[in-house]
DNA sequence: TTATTATTTAAACAAATGTTTAAATTTGTA
DNA sequence: TACAAATTTAAACATTTGTTTAAATAATAA
């Protein structure tokens, strides 16, 4: 076993187990016991790799970062050419917004691996550290730039405008909501966990509600000068 | 002072910090001396006067939950009537609709006091504690089952049906993610703190995408059966 | 093979933490 | 006014916590 691998299955190993325990419990609610003793490796070892436990949460939130990055990198390969268009049609535009909702929606609702990611972006949303950045930077920002401009052109609205940045956050919470209020989701619904039949009459209603929304504000539109 | 007016003035001063602290720091990231040291009682005042740590964040929960119930019963004095309706008209029920969003926004955009609680309900809404049911069985179980019921008699649609649960949870989330992901429309406005005209504009948006999700599902109800 | 470097371990440390305890003080009641 | 009850205080306690330390072990390079 090489060095490399060794020390990237016990860092990596830390992060998992940093992942899942600050997932559930929080940074101030998860010590330094819990995850040496969930993943085996010796307590020592969160400040030798890391620098200390706050560090160890970094490496977690780095690890997601990538992780989504990598999640959404098929959307974006092949949307990025209409992303960087000057003016991209409305149909063009309405594309890119499916696809990021559908890239969305499968990552909270149905992939196992990204269950554990979600736990922890949701705490960083509702209640940021200061490793909020991390997350904030390399993924949220660029979801919001792109779906503010895409919604915008196939509204018909100006893409830069303050409105149309409220707009884009009322519609990424749509999505967002399955994951920041998911114990009253799962309540309502009436489940500890949702059935394959749930998530996927869940995906239908969100696209239905979507669909007429973006084409509601895009009749009115074309109705009246902005 | 009377007994009772300073058993409340200490106690009250410990919930009024907690709100604050927990709110900030969470329930692990907040200890006993913050408390005493914010409101300057003496430490051992919270295991007295609360048990311990645990319930004087419960009781942090329940004084928020009351208020609440305080700050939504105008909206429900006047409402009350047509919620209780075996048939409410649609007219009525888009009502109903209005008047609830139209407080949540005021609740969550506008006054001063409510910014305190908001920042603890979001973190239980997206990281429940055993607490949660506070909160959850008093305001927010109500607050899904009405609007659920609404929207579904306004558009049309079945009030019992899962779809309908789902697209509650949807509607609902839109005006939450105001609070649920408050730093990430924070930056992306531009802003660390929302001007009036920023409100302004948030309420005028929210109001016109939430009318027309609504009157084009009404109107896609009217064209198809269901 | 030896020396160096990297990783891991077990124990220890200092501080923080939630809670308890007993005494002091204040308040209420007869 | 005296006594009882309630509240408050300061100190102490036991445990937990994050981190450090020094030694042991493993891996790598020459």
């Amino acid at each position: 076993m090489t060095k490399i691998k060794q020390q990237l299955d016990t860092r990596n190993a830390l992060i998992q187990s940093g992942i899942k325990l600050f997932g559930e419990y929080g940074l101030n609610g998860t010590s330094t016991r819990m995850l040496s003793h969930d993943c085996g490796a010796n307590i020592a070892l969160i400040s030798y790799h890391f620098g200390n436990k706050e560090g160890l949460y970094e490496a977690c939130l780095d690890y997601i970062s990538l992780r989504i990055q990598d999640y959404i990198k098929g959307t974006y390969v092949t949307l990025g050419d209409i992303i960087r268009k000057e003016k991209p049609t409305a149909h063009e535009a309405k594309q890119v917004i499916d696809s990021i909702i559908e890239t969305m929606l499968t990552m909270f609702l149905v992939h196992e691996e990204p269950k554990s990611w979600n736990v922890l972006i949701s705490r960083e949303q509702s209640n940021p550290t200061p490793a909020f950045d991390i997350i904030y930077d390399s993924i949220i920002k660029r979801i919001q730039q792109d779906l503010t401009r895409m919604i915008a052109i196939y509204i018909g609205r100006d893409p830069n405008s303050e409105e149309s940045k409220i707009r884009s956050h009322i519609f990424i919470s749509q999505v967002l909501g399955f994951i920041t209020s998911r114990e009253s989701f799962l309540r309502h619904m009436g489940t500890d966990n949702l059935s394959q039949a749930q998530i996927g009459k869940t995906r239908k209603v969100v696209k239905e509600y979507i669909d007429t929304v973006l084409n509601g504000l895009r009749a009115c539109q074309l109705k009246e000068a902005e």
